[in-house]
DNA sequence: AAAGCGGGGAT
DNA sequence: ATCCCAGCTTT
């Protein structure tokens, strides 16, 4: 082992962060929790993390539930798909394959998270390459833009002989998150400054990825029925959970006529995705059909404030048009 | 290789 | 406001 290798362990030994899935050995609760832990940040995992797990605390827990039940345990954390992966996944297999090459193939495992699972709860030697990994070894080796696959060969040759590689890859992991940030690093703190390669201009490496940030103008139906409000299954974006009927803001008419409502207009929302600027207009309609309680389905927070945005109009009027409004 | 997919915390 | 987070999938 060689000495950088020796001063990242031992200053993991003293200042390893106390996470709840750290020295987990379960395959399955290492899985929810680097499948939760997918463009999410720790602090915001941390609950799903307790809730998931105390709903379905094992694999055929999951599998015994309904996808709607799943969702709604997920809901508020982004990235849907996920979380109907996660279920499918549970459907497929009878237990977690114990091998990189195996759990690679599962839905919503990609090349980092079946690394992590098969390195820490299986002990299997393989490098697991994330966002604070990427940045970590870009600096150290002063690499402005490494491609995927090198960076994952060169992360495997690092890792250590006869160390446990779930270790490993969670010290260098820690390393990115506490001391080598993505702005302000704190290389004056960091274990290996007498070995980085990109010390002198950490803000180089690696070359920032930017993406256009876009506008988009939609338009949400709000049907009023008999008992509620109109709610659909949705698709691509929000991905299996409920809303009213979202689109583009020129269809409306259409939308409109295909409903045989005459909406009128009650205020705009706006949400930020990634790489997205939703400015939604909200519109009211009273509609000849059932309909039903928003509040008991799986929503994404858009939906919420779109249905805040109906409730306040209305309640302003008078009218209460469905009837546990959220707290 | 690039785009789509959430939500929130840090700066 | 911008960045980016223990990424994956589809095009």
């Amino acid at each position: 082992m060689e000495a950088w290798q020796k001063a990242l362990l031992a200053w993991y030994r003293e200042q390893a962060r106390t996470l709840p899935w750290r020295g987990e050995k379960d395959p399955y609760r290492v899985l929810v929790a680097e499948v939760l832990l997918q463009q999410t940040r720790v602090e915001q995992a941390m609950p799903y993390y307790r809730r998931f797990l105390e709903r379905f605390p094992t694999l055929a827990a999951l599998r015994a539930a309904s996808l709607e039940e799943v969702l709604k345990v997920w809901q508020g954390a982004g990235y849907y798909r996920r979380a109907v992966n996660l279920h499918r996944l549970a459907q497929g297999v009878e237990a977690l394959p114990r091998s990189y090459a195996e759990l690679l193939k599962l839905p919503g495992l990609g090349p980092y998270t079946a690394a992590a699972v098969a390195s820490m709860a299986f002990g299997e030697r393989v490098a697991a390459v994330d966002g604070n990994i990427r940045r970590v070894l870009s600096r150290l080796f002063a690499l402005e833009d490494p491609a995927p696959k090198a960076l994952q060969d060169l992360a495997q040759r690092l890792l250590p002989q006869g160390e446990d590689p779930g270790v490993w890859n969670q010290a260098l992991m820690d390393l990115g998150a506490m001391v080598c940030l993505p702005k302000a690093p704190r290389c004056a703190a960091c274990p290996l400054r007498a070995f980085c390669q990109g010390q002198e201009e950490p803000e180089r490496y690696p070359k920032p990825r930017r993406r256009a940030v876009r506008e988009e103008a939609l338009a949400a139906l709000v049907l009023l029925g008999r008992k509620g409000v109109h709610l659909e299954r949705l698709s691509g974006r929000f991905q299996g959970l409920y809303g009213v009927p979202l689109f583009p803001l020129e269809e409306l008419p259409e939308r409109a006529q295909a409903f045989g409502v005459a909406p009128r207009p009650a205020g705009k929302v706006r949400h930020a995705l990634t790489h997205r600027r939703l400015e939604v207009q909200v519109y009211l309609a009273p509609w000849d059909g059932e309909g039903e309680d928003p509040w008991g389905k799986p929503l994404p927070k858009l939906m919420e404030k779109v249905l805040r945005q109906a409730q306040a109009l209305l309640a302003h009027e008078g009218v209460v048009p469905f009837p546990h409004a959220k707290p």
